[in-house]
DNA sequence: ATTAATTCATATAAGATTAATAGGAATTGA
DNA sequence: TCAATTCCTATTAATCTTATATGAATTAAT
């Protein structure tokens, strides 16, 4: 399951994307219909995963980090709610042993949810912000949900 | 992410799978490495499930309810956890509209979303408990982790 | 210099979920 | 009657989720 958090993160990227232009996080909460101040703690995350730059101050606001087609899907659910994979044994970029388990290469559990993980990251890692937008029917409209 | 109580789950599932015989819950427990107390009420969920029957009293215990390639993966995790979707309104077995979503026909995260629940539903509906005992390498060892 | 708009940092908090444990009632076979 | 077992209900500690609140720091415009 995804988080409200990167749920919210990946409306606030698409409008971001879509728009091309800084935007201050009210302009964002309101576009991507997502509470203004829990929004703002996600824009911070998003800058630390280097999703985006931010600037303070009159006429700031947060702008895309390079262009959407480089900012993959995965790569931001990731930075926001952590492993792909349905177990951590499962993981590549956040592997852990599990405790109940003594020998993990023959592990059926593993074996099967490895096949899970992948999956999901041939999805998610093969999806930019750039094909999101390309999913919408009304390119012109900005109208993403 | 499974949650422990769907990992173990599984494991106790596959020991049944393995055994073929009735087995009490301690059994069970010992063989899965899962906590004793945790595994009842799993059980109890499994039944209810439809994976497993119980028989109480003396020389009780849980067997497989139907033969190995019968029962899913999917059927599993969802009987534990939940949709396999990452997001509500993705799901087809737990479909669940979106409070911020005006045209969820349009929507660019759960279009998204929709690709990588079908590729999970692809892998777990898929995977029956037989598959994953035909994972293992050493049979008849019956050592699965 | 002041003001308004903004990000940024820190704290708080209610509610839900998770991962159990505890105790005992009910059932069954010996 | 006893021992083994499932079944049922409560409890709990810890963590996670989903925010909200307050105010400091920064910046541009007037």
């Amino acid at each position: 399951m995804l988080s409200m958090k990167c749920k919210y993160a990946l409306k606030a990227l698409v409008v971001l994307a879509s728009e091309g232009t800084k935007l201050p996080s009210s302009a964002i909460a309101q576009k991507a219909r997502v509470p203004a101040k829990f929004l703002e703690a996600i824009l911070t995350d998003l800058r630390k995963a280097d999703a985006l730059t931010s600037e303070r101050g009159a006429h700031g606001g947060h702008k895309l980090k390079g262009s959407p087609e480089k900012i993959m899907l995965g790569h931001v659910v990731r930075a926001m709610d952590g492993m792909l994979a349905p177990i951590p044994c499962a993981s590549t970029f956040y592997y852990k042993k599990c405790d109940d388990c003594t020998d993990e290469k023959i592990c059926v559990i593993r074996h099967a949810m490895l096949e899970v993980r992948n999956k999901i990251s041939e999805v998610l890692d093969g999806l930019s912000l750039e094909d999101l937008l390309n999913m919408s029917p009304k390119k012109k409209q900005q109208l993403f949900w």
